[in-house]
DNA sequence: GTAACTGCAAAATATTTGCATCCTT
DNA sequence: AAGGATGCAAATATTTTGCAGTTAC
């Protein structure tokens, strides 16, 4: 794990920093995706909450990581897949808010459909957010 | 146009202010969603920043309108069609935002299609929203 | 050794709350 | 007249920026 890690920093020309190392490890530790607020505490708050808005941008930034539009103010920051690239994102698979804990999964199993946009219109990323309760609040 | 705006707060049991009314023309009077900014600097800044706030809260929950997730930090708010109820929404139409000029137009036209959830998944609502260039960009 | 990264302080923004006053019904 | 809505002030929360000290390479 730490050794994919840091190849996943080098190859993205980034230096290899407790910080980030960190931060990885937590988003690969579970499948959902995190806002900023998860991930200070569960790194328990070890580091400057700037030096967290600034590694998430430049993950962002690099296509490590992707954001993931919520309805609540909250942004929410998932890893991306093999297919991302620096500045390009491919995150065609659908994402799961649960209304009950909170949580967002993603869905890596379902493909977005492809729709068919009005004349005139060009897109070039797609979003599918589904909310509802997730498999463990409906327990 | 006075006039059912008028029916649409009191139908909501609003009382009929100002503020409520200019904001609902705003937002009838063009076809895409709003950003609070928006609604702040086309009413002239004319009302108190708080009171935006609250209007839109408002309207939230009695379902006049309703918030579009965004990738980006700014949550975009526009109007409920016929179907939508006091807290419970039914906005199964895709969203697209422009990258080159930032606007978000609800595309009416089309349906969102279902999708098989994973077992276990309860689904209570869906959002698509697709980004691109729109069609005035395009030109 | 140098460039990049971090933490602290502080600035800039955004959002919420309390309360007195004003407007709608 | 009574209740709700607004505006102002101020409290909170969130995000960004500058800079000096530290760390990775």
């Amino acid at each position: 794990m730490e050794k994919s890690i840091d190849q996943l920093l080098k190859k993205s020309r980034l230096s290899v920093t407790e910080s980030r190392v960190r931060i990885l490890e937590l988003f690969f530790s579970q499948p959902g995706a995190l806002a900023h607020g998860d991930i200070e505490k569960k790194t328990g708050e070890k580091f400057d909450r700037v030096t967290v808005y600034r590694t998430l941008q430049v993950f962002l930034a690099k296509g490590i990581i992707h954001t993931i539009p919520t309805n609540d103010n909250s942004i929410r920051y998932a890893l991306c897949r093999e297919a991302c690239e620096e500045g390009h994102h491919h995150d065609n698979h659908v994402h799961f808010v649960c209304n009950d804990c909170g949580s967002t999964t993603c869905l890596e199993e379902i493909t977005i459909p492809v729709i068919k946009l009005p004349k005139g219109y060009a897109s070039s990323q797609v979003e599918m957010i589904v909310s509802g309760t997730c498999r463990e609040c409906k327990k």
